[in-house]
DNA sequence: CCTCATTTCAAACACATGTTTAAAACAGGA
DNA sequence: TCCTGTTTTAAACATGTGTTTGAAATGAGG
């Protein structure tokens, strides 16, 4: 309160919180600096005189709402480093999916995220070096776990591949899904369910299909 | 041929070959109609007075290629109606993936479908009634003969959506995968271990997660 | 060769949108 | 109160882009 309600009273930080909202809903190119400053309430000039141009209103607004994103909803929440691949994969998930799905402000960077890997904007080789390639690393990291860590790196992409694209399919996808469900966006017992659902699904198609090849029975199945 | 080329080279043939390639690559609202009339050496105002305006010329696109697209890559080629599933799925994913991931004209319209799911347009009512919702029931129906036809609808709709979503990836996010790469396109024999991959991982995932459970009946989703 | 409908073109127009500007409002200190 | 630097504002500006327009080119029929 002290702080954050507080610093969005003046001008700047009032344009940057309309800003983050207007960017996450309609992209960086739909979104016009005249409806932010409207919705911020300020004049069209402030974004120039306050963060130079259009991009470094952008710039200002991924670096400000990625702790908040982060801080919320931290990628490996409730599981440490001596946790199975399964709990870490499954805490993945679910992050990932809050951070992308969720509303408000604390998913405005995750849905930015998303958007830069759609439609990239100038702001891409940032987002790739502070968040596209850590959250890849990660999720690697796991994939190895559970297919094992002498798994050649092609499988590995391929897997890590389609468990991100799992998850992206709910955001990136959501005209569809909107056609089938009604509404634009997803309850947290949803997002709870389609997490389980990602989880499971991968889990299991990658202890199958590249853990048994290996070994074939060596590896726990736990779960 | 004596229809194909020889009605590419009327002025409203010429612009439609170029909007197809611009409107796949661009979008249809990066794309510009000047850049368009550019490629096809006509005058700006011919889209106009040929197709009413640019709407008029993405819809004319989309109807026209979707022909081609279609009879190059049937949606289950090789297989007949009493193919096993796997197979079905196979054929499913290959096609899919050749639709979009693939170069030339053919390709195009997978590309706008793809396209139209992230950012819908005006069309998008047309391109669910016409290729959208047909693919989907498609892949569905092909789900439910692997997780079994009682399975409830949600869990299919859970599986119809994993695969999909790894499909559309190597679409939507070649940015990132361009980065890792180093290419922005595929070869034939990636496309064909993607679809391997996709389809194993999608098949195993599906069998022990949704067919087993409905044998031993206890499994449940859990939070 | 003339006529007239169709097609094509260069230019202009209309509008949205990012940016600049010059003046006004404001805030803090002497 | 006055001065000065900062902030805010309304208006204008620059540019990109879809569309219209009126004239020129084209081509089929007589």
């Amino acid at each position: 309160m002290s702080l954050h309600k507080a610093s969005f009273t003046d001008a700047g930080s009032r344009i940057l919180e309309a800003a983050g909202e207007i960017f996450a809903e309609e992209g960086f190119r739909r979104a016009t600096v005249r409806k932010i400053c409207a919705r911020a309430g300020v004049n069209v000039s402030l974004v120039n005189y306050h963060f130079g141009d259009k991009e470094g209103l952008y710039l200002a607004v991924l670096t400000h709402f990625r702790q908040r994103s982060l801080e919320k909803h931290p990628p490996n929440l409730g599981v440490d480093e001596s946790s199975p691949p399964e709990e870490k994969l499954r805490a993945f998930v679910r992050s990932f999916l809050f951070r992308i799905l969720g509303q408000g402000e604390f998913s405005w960077f995750g849905k930015l995220f998303v958007r830069e890997i759609m439609e990239p904007t100038k702001a891409f080789d940032v987002m790739v070096d502070e968040a596209i390639r850590p959250s890849y690393s990660l999720l690697m990291s796991i994939v190895a776990g559970v297919v094992g860590h002498d798994t050649d790196e092609f499988t590995m992409r391929l897997c890590t591949a389609s468990i991100v694209a799992q998850c992206l399919y709910y955001r990136s996808s959501r005209s569809v899904i909107t056609r089938i469900i009604g509404r634009d966006h997803f309850t947290i017992e949803e997002i709870e369910q389609i997490a389980s659902h990602i989880t499971r699904f991968s889990l299991e198609a990658m202890r199958v299909c590249y853990d048994a090849e290996k070994t074939t029975g060596s590896r726990n199945r736990e779960g």
